[in-house]
DNA sequence: TTGTATGCGTTATCAT
DNA sequence: ATGATAACGCATACAA
């Protein structure tokens, strides 16, 4: 590929012309500009980011770090957030750490060898963060955070999900509602969780434990611990599933089972299901801004990369009941 | 960040002898080594891949320019990609270009900017290839590919996929069989199509035309041309969907009429479906070997960039048909 | 408006 | 086994 010094020689100016054309370009002269136009056309000539970010200590690239890219919600939202950096003139390099706590910390310090700009992190291991602090990297955290720590951050108000969410299954008449849950360590997890228990403690409900299952977040083992479940004498009348995973996982043992949803359970999840659309019924859930937390996610980096020192941002988003018809009144 | 001077330094040797040590360990003195292998730790340093990447000329990372990591198939192809680039030492540039030629344009230059040591590309645009090729760009097709161009590629035989899964439908005694389809641009759907039609001329079924239905690859349309096609006097026994998408689509629709799959029609799609795991019947559909597609496509972007004149490779993968409840003997 | 000199962090070459 | 020096491609300060 041609350097700034080919182009230099064809078009007979000095380098720094050229680079100027490229990074101040009202300063230079018609002629030589269109000189310089010229001969960057014939030559294919594209600026090398590499020595660009070498000189500048920039590289206008940002690290995207997170969980899995086949995980519907991430995918869309990395989607989003692609879309809103590149028209900010920034590039992604992704990685997927599988919430594998190795492979996360391989591959935050995989992003400061490129030195990217900015992380942009749905986190797995608080150890990360830590690191993170510690080694000066500019960072968000996106929906999974770690109270105690002071960075910068943007998630969806999950408590208040899990809250809302149970209020509604509470105003339809329901008092035995299992929940599938994961191992209360991430962060929407334990608060989705706190949501329902105050709904319930709010409005008397005595939660039984027998009914909160842990699941791992996994749909093989939500499938399985249906089965369990719905195989009780008491069974619940309604299920709160904290993941779209987890629902799918629900509903396939439910089928099994040869049960109806809503008429003999019903179903609330959290995030949208695989395949959704082509379910019936259609599902209640509680869904997330996902393009605003791609779009805040970038504007904080961004900020933070402009000036080190600027105001710390620790972000909420509403969450949105939407109310299908997996969820009858009893 | 801690540069190599910062560590040579603090463990009072030379720069060259921390380039050494990072690059070919076996020369340096153990003791000097154990020497700078404490600075180094104990500065945090991370080798500049920037700086690095300037020196050497490669920059250990490779562009992928692909339609949407949104569509099922190609984020499962993405990161079977991604893991196996990542155990040979590369990271990963990923664009989506949404099918916009623009978009695609764009992209690739911008990988080139970032001096990307090779491309991998599903394309769209046949233009977008002839720069590649013109620009004397390093890269692989893979999925979509164009016959005409000498170039590296993978993808599945989506022809044999075509006329298997028609050959399927007629030996369960379809005649009037209806296809939803793209527009025939890409390779995939006028591959798939091909082989339709040799399968059906082959058993010398008449292609009713009329059944042929151009839905953009689209789920949408999909829908649309679904309602009114099946609510035609003479309506089709099977359907063929080119993706799962359509599908989706075709079963939304199917589902509103009121029909049922298979009783009413059969089904057959191409690729998965999302959320197939809990729609019943289980869709018969034919798969791709992603996982292949993606170490493929590496070890021949890997190859080529080791030498530029290593051979052509032109691979096409067999697809395999899963036969599932959603096609009826009749 | 344009050019010269220098530096960004690393590697390669040639010495020692 | 180690070091001095130049080079990678570009940007910036300063000079002209």
């Amino acid at each position: 590929m041609a350097t700034i010094n080919d182009v230099a020689e064809k078009a007979k100016v000095s380098v720094v012309t050229v680079s100027r054309l490229l990074n101040h370009p009202e300063v230079v002269n018609a002629k030589s500009a269109e000189k310089i136009h010229k001969a960057m056309e014939e030559l294919h000539f594209q600026p090398s980011q590499i020595a660009r970010s070498l000189a500048k200590r920039r590289t206008n690239t940002l690290g995207v770090v997170m969980p899995d890219v086949k995980n519907p919600f991430f995918n869309k939202w990395f989607r989003c957030l692609e879309e809103y950096a590149t028209i900010h003139q920034f590039s992604m390099l992704l990685c997927n750490t599988d919430d594998d706590p190795e492979k996360e910390m391989r591959y935050i310090k995989l992003m400061q060898a490129h030195r990217v700009d900015g992380i942009v992190i749905v986190p797995y291991a608080k150890k990360s963060i830590e690191y993170l602090i510690k080694s000066g990297q500019k960072f968000v955290l996106v929906d999974r955070i770690f109270k105690d720590l002071e960075v910068d951050f943007v998630t969806t108000d999950h408590f208040r999900g899990g809250y809302e969410a149970t209020r509604y299954l509470i105003s339809l008449g329901h008092r035995r509602i299992a929940v599938l849950r994961g191992e209360g360590y991430i962060f929407p997890d334990a608060e989705r969780y706190s949501g329902f228990q105050k709904a319930m403690q709010e409005t008397g409900i005595q939660i039984d434990e027998n009914m909160i299952m842990n699941c791992g977040l996994d749909e093989g083992k939500a499938y399985q611990q249906t089965k369990e479940l719905m195989n009780r004498e008491e069974r619940p009348t309604a299920v709160f599933s904290f993941n779209g995973l987890m629902s799918l996982g629900f509903i396939q043992a439910v089928q099994e089972i040869g049960l109806s949803i809503p008429q003999d359970v019903s179903l609330l999840g959290f995030d949208e299901i695989q395949g959704y659309g082509i379910f019936r019924p259609k599902v209640t859930h509680v869904i997330q801004p996902i393009k605003s937390l791609g779009e805040f996610a970038f504007d904080m980096i961004a900020e933070r990369i402009k000036k080190a020192d600027s105001v710390r941002q620790q972000i909420f988003l509403k969450p949105l009941l939407i109310v299908g018809d997996s969820c009858i009144q009893i």
